[in-house]
DNA sequence: AACCAACTTGGTCAAACGTCCAACTGCGAC
DNA sequence: GTCGCAGTTGGACGTTTGACCAAGTTGGTT
């Protein structure tokens, strides 16, 4: 008998419902299932969740919480804005590649919560969507530029574009077709980069 | 008691499944509420039907049989290419907005079918990317333009922000900022546009 | 009229499901 | 020490699920 906090032990439950999920889907996703995965007898999952809808929509916070493009860009002088977004979209194809049922598992929750939760997908693809707006910024620091329109405009076309980007390699598994339309999106947004004045300019 | 062929009730379970999917989500998709919707006792489903995993597959086969991005273009004489590509993008995205319920079935199906049939993700995906080749084809000879990189490759490209278009518009259901995306998307495509010589040249 | 194959139907079955609960156990406060 | 509460547990409940079947019905053929 392992004695745990009631956080602990609703921490353990959501990893394990998120491994289910990812390996199996949402809909074997049964709390017998889970408590199963997380090796805890069926009664202690109602000692934390009121219902398995519950589960579900905590698992919706859970992600969202979770930096999902997180440290793309890779430090380097002397690259083009398409060079810099070509490395970073590749660095997250990479990701993609190495755990797919990662993003399946996103692809079960946002599914289920489009009908069940709206609030909660938009509060998901907005952090989504600030994520990419962070990259922008970073990636037109990295390559001393500018954007010549809203930032946030292009932080959504290029959450837009990741999400697409997501689920047609999910669907067809052709990373050489991927790499290529990455290379098409980052031609794309570099259209709307300009060089910034050196510092050492006037105002 | 209205007796039917194989194929007529074969025909209306798919498409009372395929409402029930779309207005509750596949796991609503009991094979009570199929019968249901369809006005049928629950024995005609297994007389049909082997299991309902066999009626999921169908739906797959059945759904990737439609055409989903027929009409899009509306041929106008002395427009840009971006121009077309923009009208044609923002066809899709009424269609999106008028029955955005038929895409969350797609989607439902889609993700299901990513762990349970593969093979019939990559074919249904290959018939999108083929109605987006036509398209594509069809642009270019509205605007009187060549494309300068494999239509294949364009298509393939179009395809996947089609799925981002989607996915981010179900998700945040923002008309505005899917708009402002699209004619982002068709200056990107425009830029691998070139006039095409007249007919009247040689050669 | 007799017949057969195709079709229809309501009921039944075991399994799996989400939920709940009463009894039990161990830890910390007093 | 002992008391109380937070944590733990296995079993049980009623419902829903996918699947199955035997008996009934219909329409066309002979």
């Amino acid at each position: 008998m392992r004695r745990l906090s009631f956080e602990e032990r609703r921490s353990e439950l959501l990893d394990a419902a998120v491994r289910v999920i990812g390996r199996e889907g949402l809909a074997a996703a049964t709390t017998r299932a889970i408590v199963a995965e997380a090796d805890m007898p069926l009664g202690a999952f109602h000692y934390v969740f009121a219902s398995r809808d519950d589960l579900i929509a905590a698992i919706v916070e859970h992600i969202t919480e979770q930096e999902r493009l997180a440290a793309w860009m890779d430090a380097d002088t002397d690259a083009t804005c398409a060079e810099v977004l070509t490395r970073g979209l590749d660095a997250y194809l990479r990701l993609l590649e190495s755990e797919p049922q990662r993003e399946m598992t996103l692809l079960d929750v946002a599914t289920h919560a489009m009908r069940h939760d709206p609030d909660a997908v938009q509060r998901q693809w907005a952090t989504y969507r600030a994520a990419a707006r962070a990259s922008l910024s970073y990636a037109a620091e990295l390559a001393g530029i500018t954007w010549t329109r809203p930032l946030d405009e292009l932080a959504w076309s290029l959450a837009s574009c990741l999400d697409g980007l997501t689920l047609s390699w999910l669907s067809t598994r052709d990373s050489d077709a991927a790499r290529r339309h990455i290379r098409l999106l980052a031609d794309a947004f570099a259209a709307y980069a300009t060089p910034v004045k050196e510092t050492t300019d006037a105002d």
